[in-house]
DNA sequence: CGGATTGTTGATAAAGTTCAAACACGGTGG
DNA sequence: CCACCGTGTTTGAACTTTATCAACAATCCG
């Protein structure tokens, strides 16, 4: 089923099999996009959301200068860009990094399941919010920490995402980011995301090699990143031993 | 009326004479608090949230260090914590910053509200979003701008907010910020601040002095901070003058 | 008036950027 | 098959920006 991970293991009353139909039927169309492709472009009128089935999705945007800044990244079973519903326009750009299926959910087939369904208006609506709460986690990470705890903080975070929907199994996982992009994301260069890299492999706590991680000393790499998932809004047993504090 | 400034100027139907008078009548009680008092703990259940009347309102998560981060500043009209309506808790706290005149809207009067008015839901979603996309456009401030830009797009961004509620003429208006809000905002020091104002006012573009900003030059002040006023999703004629492109 | 907070300035230090250059690796075409 | 190319990674060195530390001035509040 398509959207099963929406929601899943989050801090709220769970999709009925219901309202899974009616999201599911709302999909239009089942596609699938090369890397770096554009999905969305920023003040572009958008009539559609983009459900992410496979891949990774970058929200971002671009400077005049050629600087970029990621505002989120998305992973499997994330409904990429609800907000485009109510606010029908974006203030950013919506593109692929790797490979991508996505189902299309058409704006006007979302009108009468939300007018009709209030109670899964409600559960969007808290989905959108839950963005809302990373993008603050994502301001703490650039605002406050030092280049190092920023990279084992999106590290954490990225593992426990991926895990709640099966891509990882909280230890090991596929990221296929380029050092580039983790830049992009925790406003570094490049060139200093590579030393932060070494330094964490030196010490022992995670390695990122060939597009994967391999966690060795998940507590410590929390510690280290100033680790607190409750802004991810999961339920608590899916958080166990993942915290920094 | 309490409701006249929410949603004011936004590209979105406004609300109807009806539905003000509905989350009118959902207002429990108008409250006036001092200054730097805490009004919601992060992690604690929240019931109800909060209409700014009068005053300044900062959102802001703070390090076990003693560091500070700013996620949100709210102006008079601003829904504070809207947000934790369908999150239920918060990740960060909500307090004054001056003296402020707040009305409480019970959660509970508000359930039946969106149950039964689906355009209203839709609204206060709406509203909800333009938080996030503020959001965001701070990650680039902090993310992408050098200390002098940083200052100044958060000065054209709190102008521009300002305005729309009448607490601007679009050059002039209070500001009762310290310097170290200023920091805690922009992720800078006090001091930093403090030479990156002085800078500012040498430079012609705009005076920071007795909780009062003057802007000289809002053309190029706009243009310093890279400030591009989409994401606050304000009618075109809102922002007339104020980008920085 | 006196104490506390806020603002101002200078000197020094640290963190991260920039520039430059080499290296690895997977594909592509001769 | 190998040379070549582009992308991504790695390393070193010089340089900028911002933080940190220390001291003092100004302002506000009771």
């Amino acid at each position: 089923m398509l959207v099963e991970d929406v929601l899943k293991q989050r801090r709220v009353t769970p999709l009925t099999a219901h309202e899974k139909r009616a999201l599911e039927s709302a999909i239009a169309e089942v596609r699938d996009h090369g890397p770096r492709e554009i999905l969305v472009r920023q003040g572009q009128p958008c009539h559609e959301s983009i459900l992410l089935l496979d891949g990774l999705i970058s929200r971002h945007v671009d400077g005049r200068d050629g600087s970029r800044q990621l505002v989120a990244i998305q992973v499997p079973g994330d409904f990429v860009d609800l907000h485009g519903f109510p606010l029908k326009v974006l203030d950013h750009d919506v593109g692929t990094v790797t490979p991508c299926r996505i189902a299309l959910v058409p704006h006007a087939r979302l009108d009468p399941l939300v007018e009709a369904m209030p109670a899964l208006a409600r559960k969007l609506w808290f989905l959108t919010l839950i963005d809302a709460a990373i993008h603050r986690a994502w301001m703490l990470r650039i605002g406050r920490l030092k280049a190092i705890a920023r990279v084992a903080h999106l590290l954490c975070e990225i593992n426990l995402r991926l895990r709640v929907v099966g891509l990882s199994d909280g230890r090991q996982f596929p990221l296929p980011l380029t050092q580039t992009d983790i830049g992009e994301i925790c406003s570094l260069t490049a060139i200093h995301v590579n030393r932060m890299l070494r330094e964490l492999r030196d010490s022992g706590l995670c390695t990122f090699r060939n597009a994967r991680v391999d966690i060795h000393d998940l507590p410590a790499l929390a510690r280290l990143g100033a680790f607190e998932p409750d802004y991810l809004y999961l339920q608590p047993q899916a958080t166990a031993g993942m915290a920094g504090a």
